[in-house]
DNA sequence: GCCAACGTTGGC
DNA sequence: GCCAACGTTGGC
């Protein structure tokens, strides 16, 4: 089955995606809201994630690579955790208001929920971004 | 820095 | 279990 796509929000003064480049691999953790963990959950090994960067201009940054299983965060029982491995860069980064006004993701979380950190990517999101950056590899 | 949205906490 | 008060997130 294809890899799942998913977009993770991560505040560049706390976690950049610069920061993910240079560690290549982190445990992605600090996910307490419970309609966002239950979507780390759903995360398997393979699939991708859009690291997007709110606060300061909030864009879709880089590419990362789910590299282990969902599992329970051992520092809070209450939320869970997956590995990433950094990619690539989104460069230049899309921003929320290109995404915003392109006028097709108008019913997407990202939009709709602007609190909600981490989330599913509708397919057509990921056709949408190779359309905007075709030099990019999905 | 402000504010809207909304999740969490705690008193009852 | 309800709900008011409070805290946090994130866009602007």
């Amino acid at each position: 089955m294809a890899s799942n796509w998913f977009l993770a929000k991560t505040d560049p003064g706390t976690y950049s995606a610069a920061q993910l480049a240079a560690d290549k691999r982190t445990t992605w953790d600090g996910v307490t809201n419970p309609q966002a963990v239950s979507v780390i959950r759903t995360m398997r090994a393979g699939d991708k994630v859009w690291i997007y960067h709110s606060g300061g201009e909030p864009a879709v940054v880089a590419i990362a690579k789910v590299v282990s299983e969902a599992k329970p965060d051992p520092s809070n029982a209450k939320s869970a955790v997956v590995d990433l491995e950094y990619l690539r860069a989104v460069d230049p980064p899309v921003t929320l208001r290109e995404i915003r006004d392109s006028g097709l993701f108008a019913h997407w979380a990202l939009i709709r929920q602007g609190r909600l950190s981490t989330m599913a990517a509708p397919a057509r999101f990921q056709e949408w971004m190779k359309a905007q950056r075709p030099k990019l590899k999905l």
